[in-house]
DNA sequence: CAAGGGACTGAATCCAGGC
DNA sequence: GGCCTGGATTCAGTCCCTT
């Protein structure tokens, strides 16, 4: 092709056939939020029996998990033409179906920089209590080969950090509150709006103002608010028109700021909760152990999930430190930690010192 | 195969070999640590134990690549194999392999119940500044099959957590210290030695006691140490010599928790059921007796055979205590025991205590 | 106006056992 | 295997309304 890119702009239409009309090697970076395949089952219910309102749009249904698997391959293979030689490209998903991405990715011949976990700081729970809460989604960050001199910046991200080199993992809350598009009628606009501080860190990272940015699943256009705002040039691809007018209405009210250290949100940093199961976990101590209050007017064992089991004249008691704490002395609350104590030679030691244990083994991961 | 599967020990062998030698549908849970030294320079053998050169041409690389996903789908069709039916299967993995570990585990059919990301305490630094820090791996946990009934021990993991849902995210510190096999000269004995604490969430997790946990890439036999801790049965496959001399010299040192009530959580799902008929029948409850709901907007009345009779502004209504309730409300579900309640002195009192009440006798009874 | 309570919501592969 | 029914199950955060 020889038209120039034109950039800042949504193209309507399919996104891989979109792709095709673009030139090669023309893009510095791409984001892409692929539809996951979620194939929900039935409705569910919480347990206040209210419904959730699950990703069943028509955008996530697909006929098989081959037709999923091409689907991935085809826009794949467009993005790999569409990126610069020293281009990168990152992908958003959950199990899913970013395995079935990962796996093509490499067969494309990309070159994996990170996989990098976006820590949900308020997922939805698992309300029938099957599984794990399901609290994080996955990105994939790659080059065209092993070679490609890809773009990096270390220190923003160091700095953005307080200091500390940027992980893998990255704590973020959902998009929800004001940031979160809503319809006249109050709906959401769009079911899976990505939050903003997910893209601030990915724009941020790995591309330099001025360069392009391809979204290929556009949406409601977050990529290109974000975009905008670091003086990034955006080019978004979307089929659905309400999608395409809900984002050009947000882009155009966002001002580009030069500024970048306005954007430095100082990270909410609290003590970290240490779960007492964490200490027996990690084998502070053994399952069985006795423990007992400081005048040893009660013991109680230590169970395999972090809960204790004891007997006194009001009966027996089984529960977390603090209720049986509070159980065996009749009080209305107890701070186990503080409370129960471990024999030791030099005399009973209260378990708050393996829980600082814990907090100083953690401390080295800020976030 | 014949043969009683021979647990609590290690098999000496090529994992696969070994696994092709092992009855079908024999095991519990297995959680597998397999190599993925794909283009470390480390050796990658193939299904038929050849070795491929790691050689980074474009050819070599393919080669390579197509070498890894062979080893992979040969040792989890085992695996599959080996499993029962209401079995699962726990890999651990990077993003060097766990992409294509996901796609060829979804490709065989099994059924991804999470992935699970292990945030490490205190990763390694990335020296170059090149990257993001590479602070988690990846655990993905699959049935055989969408309808399998899987074991989740969900309120042990609750209980560990301290009362809140344990999520996807664990953050657990690497093997380091102590528990750090090292050889006589100081080195450390194997160079991914997991540690216990992650092996202790997954077996606690996903085993009932007396299960039988494989493990065909057994290392230095953390797996082993944790199942015996925890009252499981194990079987390890291993090469090495070396791994497996340390791997039983560490396990004979394990002592078991041996009292049942240390290990398992009780939840409400596995407590036995009581029909409401029960109740009225043991004279708990006279037939005629009125019941309502906590804020005493409704009232039933109990029937000779455990039935309940309910007038509301949505008719007239006769069933079970669960389904009078939700009609009354016109809900979709409800549970009886905790919505209807008897009318007494202190205040009103859900029927769930006469459930407890019944429960107790018929316990005393079978002592 | 501050504090507190209740409703609502988020990429969700979300039940188990008996007949 | 299909159908029916008992009955178990939620965390963090925002917004609105009441006290």
């Amino acid at each position: 092709m020889t038209d120039p890119l034109r950039t800042n702009r949504i193209y309507q239409g399919d996104s891989i056939e979109v792709m095709r009309s673009l030139p090669s090697a023309s893009i510095d970076m791409i984001f892409a939020d692929p539809p996951y395949n979620m194939m929900l089952g039935g409705e569910l219910l919480r347990p206040d029996n209210s419904r959730v309102d699950g990703v069943d749009d028509e955008w996530d249904r697909f006929e098989s998990q081959r037709a999923y698997a091409e689907f991935t391959r085809s826009w794949l293979r467009e993005a790999r033409r569409l990126l610069k030689d020293n281009g990168t490209i990152w992908v958003i998903g959950s199990y899913h179906n970013i395995y079935r991405v990962g796996a093509e990715l490499q067969d494309l011949g990309f070159w994996t920089l990170n996989d990098v976990v976006w820590r949900k700081a308020n997922p939805m729970p698992n309300f029938k209590g099957t599984r794990f809460t399901n609290a994080h989604e996955t990105l994939l960050w790659c080059a065209k080969s092993a070679e490609a001199r890809y773009t990096f910046n270390y220190e923003a991200m160091k700095s953005l950090n307080e200091g500390l080199q940027m992980r893998s993992d990255w704590t973020l809350p959902l998009c929800n509150g004001k940031e979160r598009l809503k319809a006249e009628d109050g709906k959401k606009v769009h079911p899976t709006q990505k939050p903003e501080s997910l893209l601030y860190r990915v724009i941020l990272s790995s591309t330099h103002p001025g360069d392009i940015i391809l979204d290929p699943f556009f949406g409601t256009g977050t990529t290109g608010a974000v975009a905008k705002l670091l003086g990034r040039q955006w080019i978004g691809l979307e089929r659905d028109e309400a999608y395409i007018a809900a984002a050009r209405q947000r882009i155009a009210q966002v001002e580009p700021i030069k500024d970048l250290r306005l954007l430095i949100t100082p990270s909410k940093k609290s003590e970290p909760r240490i779960p007492f199961g964490t200490v027996v976990e990690r084998g502070l101590l053994a399952p069985g152990s006795l423990l007992c209050d400081s005048q040893r007017r009660w013991t109680a064992k230590v169970r395999a999930d972090g809960t204790l089991v004891a007997t006194s004249s009001h009966g027996d008691h089984r529960g977390s430190i603090h209720q049986v704490g509070a159980a065996v002395q009749g009080a209305p609350a107890c701070n186990g930690w503080t409370f129960w104590h471990i024999d030791r030679p030099g005399g009973a030691v209260p378990i708050d010192v393996l829980r600082q244990q814990v907090r100083a083994e953690l401390e080295a991961c800020a976030l």
